[in-house]
DNA sequence: GCCGTTTTCGGCCCGACTGTTTTCAGTCG
């Protein structure tokens, strides 16, 4: 790199982002002024928010005008940007052991008691950790005792679990870029993504892929020499299995092209699905397995996995549904739902700004919105009691709303519908008083505090509040966090019999990480006709893209477009939020 | 480390919950 910095290095917004949190956490974990941690995570959040070019701003010495970026951080941004090294970064890095940032992870355990356990026990990692719990030394520690040290091993025990696995939106970025790598190579005859993944998972072990070819050797050294691939575990010529850089396993699976539908059904699974459907073939005279079709000695030639369901006689089972869920049987009827799919959604509820803690403003969202060709949007801010997310007090509602009338005289046809994302208190009820609950078109009750309620009574709590008149959804119903912690304890059953009866919509908060309602709840909430609103959960504007998430687990959970409140049309959406308004005793004979 | 109609120091979003204590520290959302 020349020392007149003509040429910037490759490091971009997101890089930057993700490095200034890194810091934060690392000056988190050394003990430092707690403050100067957040001065990073905050510098970090505007970057974040910043509309223009960023690179462009580093050049033109600006960067000090974003809010949050003071003399200090400016400087490391832009030895960053023009170096591409941060050395401070570096020597943050050395000073905490390694272990520490993965210790972190584990619930109950922070910055602090981390600190404590490094200087009284010298303890590193989360192994060595694990070991000191077992020899009870944790409980004579200043600060820790018996109780503190069992949930350090469960959390433990948690994390273990947990980093065996992935969530689907982190393993599908890999294997996009690894199937287009795939695509790309003239030995690939056909290739197509398979396992949990291709079925929609929440969360996957590997990527698996099968791929036809006639040059299987050349393709298998291909593929185990792509850049993205850290180590090879495995390689022969029908199977290559490999470590990504990113930790990841992927298996490609290669077959002679004959074979492609047949191992694709196979490595696509579900394991129960693959047995029922052996089972049904054996009960026609068949046998089905990964290499093809067969009467007796006879192959029956299948070119594509339509043809191998027809000589079961069964229509096309989309994968998502293979999970022997009941698919064969209703397959078998005639009743599988027709999924409902990205082109059914016509708007998107749950969407927060800059009111409280969304990074960007009402009308961006609106923008962002009307650009993925959206008839309506519905704002939904944090309500008051969420201190932590900035929730909204009776005059911010207010200006909110005015802003809402002016944009909505701009933006016609398009629509912007007024809400709140209401805290379930802990008695059940939504905190703001009815005449500020009136004045919105709908509200969307939440549970973010008081997680560790007995099951009876949380489920008493979401129900009250599900029958509260000015109650139209219930965000994230079970309230997990996929990977990271445990929905809190309820009887969902309950819940969604009781959204049945009361005309209730039900989320499914489609940010990755939460995907909550759970599609397997989404088949029973389907059997209630319970309405499902497939809800980004958007704190920015990229963040209205999660939705394809949730699209893809409604579609799991069996869900058809008239199931999924967001794909009704605008005017069928006005209608709806307004007979739910001005008529609450209709909603019991609505189905 | 950042910020300022409390402006160069002293705050920085705040309260619930848990497990440790005997009045509080740490973690979490």
């Amino acid at each position: 790199m020349g020392k007149e910095m003509t040429s910037f290095s490759a490091v971009t917004k997101e890089t930057v982002i993700k490095i200034l949190e890194e810091i934060a956490v690392l000056l988190e974990l050394s003990g430092e002024n707690p403050f100067k941690s957040r001065a990073y995570q905050n510098a970090a959040r505007n970057l974040e928010k910043l509309d223009i070019d960023f690179i462009n701003l580093v050049k033109e010495k600006k960067l000090s005008e974003v809010k949050g970026i003071g003399e200090a951080i400016n400087k490391k941004i832009e030895e960053l940007v023009e170096t591409g090294k941060l050395a401070y970064l570096e020597s943050l890095r050395s000073s905490i052991p390694s272990g520490h940032m993965e210790m972190l992870k584990i619930a109950g355990l922070g910055s602090k008691k981390i600190h404590a356990l490094y200087e009284q026990l010298g303890i590193k990692t989360v192994g060595e950790l694990e070991y000191a719990c077992h020899e009870n030394r944790l409980v004579e520690l200043q600060g820790f005792g018996k109780k503190t040290q069992d949930n350090i091993l469960a959390g433990i025990e948690k994390l273990k679990l947990y980093s065996q696995r992935r969530l689907y939106a982190e393993a599908a970025t890999d294997a996009r870029a690894l199937f287009s790598m795939l695509t790309d190579n003239k030995d690939v005859s056909r290739v197509s993504l398979a396992g949990s993944l291709r079925r929609s998972a929440e969360t996957v072990k590997d990527i698996d892929i099968v791929a036809s070819s006639a040059a299987a050797e050349r393709l298998a050294g291909y593929f185990a020499s792509l850049p993205q691939v850290a180590g090879v575990s495995a390689k022969g010529i029908t199977k290559v299995s490999v470590t990504l850089q990113t930790g990841i396993n992927a298996d490609l699976r290669i077959v002679a092209d004959q074979e492609f539908p047949h191992a694709l059904l196979h490595f696509t699974g579900s394991k129960e699905h693959n047995t029922a459907l052996r089972g049904r073939a054996k009960d026609r005279g068949l046998k089905i397995n990964e290499y093809g079709l067969w009467r007796g000695e006879e192959n029956i030639v299948c070119q594509s996995e339509e043809e191998i369901f027809s000589h079961l006689n069964l229509p096309y089972i989309p994968p998502e549904l293979r999970e022997n869920m009941g698919e064969m049987e209703a397959a078998e009827k005639g009743n599988l739902p027709v999924l409902v799919n990205e082109k059914d959604i016509r708007g998107i509820f749950h969407v927060h700004t800059n009111f409280s803690d969304g990074a960007h403003t009402l009308e961006s969202m609106v923008g962002a919105a009307r650009k993925m060709g959206m008839q309506y949007i519905g704002i939904s801010d944090h309500s008051q009691s969420a201190y932590y997310a900035g929730g909204l007090k009776r005059e911010e509602i207010e200006k909110q709303h005015n802003i809402i009338d002016e944009l909505n005289k701009n933006n016609a046809p398009f629509y912007i519908f007024k809400g709140i994302e209401s805290d379930i208190l802990t008695d059940g009820s939504l905190d703001y008083t009815d005449d500020i609950l009136r004045s919105f078109d709908f509200v969307i009750a939440a549970i973010h505090s008081g997680f560790n309620m007995p099951e009876e009574e949380m489920t008493q709590r979401i129900k009250k509040a599900l029958q509260n008149e000015y109650t139209t959804m219930l965000a994230h119903p079970t309230g997990r966090l996929l990977l990271a912690r445990e929905p809190y304890v309820v009887n969902i059953a309950e819940i969604i019999d009781m959204a049945a009866l009361y005309g209730k919509v039900l989320e499914l908060n489609a940010n990755p990480q939460r995907l909550d309602l759970d599609w397997r709840n989404c088949i029973y909430a389907r059997k209630r006709r319970v309405k499902i609103a497939i809800n980004p959960d958007a704190h920015s504007t990229t963040g209205l893209a999660d939705i394809s998430f949730g699209i893809k687990i409604a579609r799991k959970g069996w869900l058809a477009a008239g199931d999924c409140l967001n794909c009704l049309s605008l005017d069928e959406m006005k209608k709806y939020l307004s007979s739910k308004k001005n008529n609450k005793s209709e909603v019991l004979y609505e189905h």
